[in-house]
DNA sequence: AATTTCAGCGTACAAGTGTAAGCTAAATGT
DNA sequence: ACATTTAGCTTACACTTGTACGCTGAAATT
C-alpha cells in the first residue's frame, strides 16, 4: 500500500534510486570513472536522459557519493567512540568497528579507497578531504586522551589512519577467515605507533 | 645512423615503444582499465590491430607494466641501501630515495598506487605481490639491523611501507614545495613505528 | 477551470571502442 | 633460387557511449 506521492517526494525517491543503483554498480570491478550514465540509468530503472533531471553529469553524482560515503565514515567514528568504555581498548574497538563497517558496506568503503587514487583529480581531493576529517577527529580524541601536543597527535592520527585504510584495502579482497588475521595484525601496528609516540613525547 | 635491424630486434623495439607509450598515457587522468588499445597504438605509432602482434590484449600489457614497475621499485631499494652509511639515518635515506624516485617516475609509481585499488582483481593481486616483495626485503633488512624476530620485523616493515606509500600518494598530487613537508612528516611517523617496536620488544 | 511546470520518455547521431579478415612486403629458412 | 613466415597495414562491423531535441501527461499554480 503505497501512499500518494507528491511530485517532490517522487523526485527525491528516484534520486535516491539513482544513488543506490550507483553504489550497487560500484562493486569490485567498477570505478566512478568507468561507470557509465546508461548503466546507472538501466539499474535505476529510468531512461538514460532522465538522469539529467537529477544530476549535471556522472561527476556530479560521483561527488554526491563521495560525500555520502564520508558522512557514513564520520558517523561510524562516533559509534566507535560510544563503544569505547573505561576498560575496553580504544584501538581494538576502533579496528573492530571499522572492519565491521567495511564488511557491511563494501562498496561504500571501496569508493573512498578507489577514488583516493583514481583518475579524477576532483574525486581524489574530495576523498582526501573526507579522510582529513577522519584524521582530525581521531587526532582530537588522541590529543585529549594521551595528553600530547596537537602536532604529535596529528602525526600519530594520520599514521594510524593510513595503516587502517591499507588494512581495509586488504580486507576487501580477503577471504572472511583471513579478515581476523588482518585485524589482529593492524592492531599491533597501531599499538606500535602509539607506543612510539609515547616514547618520543618526553624528548 | 641507425644500424641495420634484424626482424627480432625490430620487434623488440616496437614492443618497447608500446610499453613506453602506455606509461606515457598513464598520467594523472588515466588508469590501465580506462586506457584503450587504440590510444596506446596511436601513441606508439602503430596501427591498432598491430598491437596484437605483441600482446594478447590490454590486460596482458598491463601485467607487463606492473611487473616492470615492481622491478624498478626493487632496484630502487637496493640503491637506497647502498646509500645508507654508518652515520646516515636509514629512514631518512630511504624516504629521500623514494621521494626522488616518485618525482622522476611519477607514472611508474602511479600505476602501482592506482592499480593497487583498481577495478581489475588481477592487477590488484599483481601489485600486492610486488608490494609484498618490497615489504619482505625491508623486513629482512630490519630484522638483521634491529635484531628482532621475523614476526615483529614483518609487522614493522608492512606498517612502514603502508605509511610511505600513502605519503607517496600525497606527494603525487602535491606542489613541489609541499613535498618536503610530506617527507619530513613521514620520517617522524616511521620513527614512531620503529620506536614502538623497540619499546614492545622486551615484553 | 485554465495555465504553467517539469520528471520521464523515445528517437537520433556522432564519436569512440575491440577485434575479425585478409593483404603486403620484407626478413628468414631451405 | 625459391618458399615460408610474420610485423604491420587497411578496411569493416557491431557495440557502447554521452547527450541534444522534442514530446507527454500529470502535478502544481493561478
Amino acid at each position: 500500500m503505497t501512499a500518494k506521492k507528491s511530485r517532490e517526494q517522487q523526485k527525491q525517491e528516484t534520486r535516491q534510486n539513482i544513488i543506490n543503483a550507483a553504489f550497487a554498480c560500484l562493486d569490485a570491478e567498477k570505478s566512478l570513472s568507468s561507470l557509465s550514465l546508461r548503466e546507472i540509468a538501466r539499474n535505476a530503472g529510468i531512461a538514460p536522459t532522465s538522469f539529467y533531471r537529477h544530476f549535471k553529469d556522472v561527476n556530479d553524482l560521483g561527488m554526491t557519493l563521495v560525500d555520502e560515503a564520508g558522512l557514513m565514515l564520520r558517523q561510524l567514528m562516533r559509534s566507535a567512540r560510544r563503544r569505547i568504555t573505561k576498560d575496553s581498548n580504544a584501538i581494538d574497538t576502533s579496528v573492530d568497528t571499522l572492519m565491521e563497517f567495511i564488511n557491511e558496506n563494501k562498496n561504500v568503503f571501496r569508493v573512498l579507497l578507489r577514488e583516493h587514487t583514481g583518475t579524477s583529480a576532483e574525486f581524489r581531493s574530495a576523498v582526501r578531504r573526507e579522510i582529513q576529517h577522519f584524521i582530525k577527529e581521531l587526532s582530537d580524541y588522541i590529543m585529549h586522551r594521551q595528553k600530547i601536543s596537537q602536532h604529535l597527535a596529528d602525526l600519530q592520527s594520520e599514521a594510524m589512519v593510513m595503516i587502517v585504510f591499507s588494512a581495509g584495502a586488504q580486507a576487501l579482497d580477503a577471504q572472511p577467515n583471513q579478515q581476523f588475521v588482518i585485524a589482529e595484525k593492524v592492531k599491533y601496528q597501531l599499538m606500535f605507533v602509539q607506543l612510539g609516540v609515547r616514547q618520543f613525547k618526553p624528548q
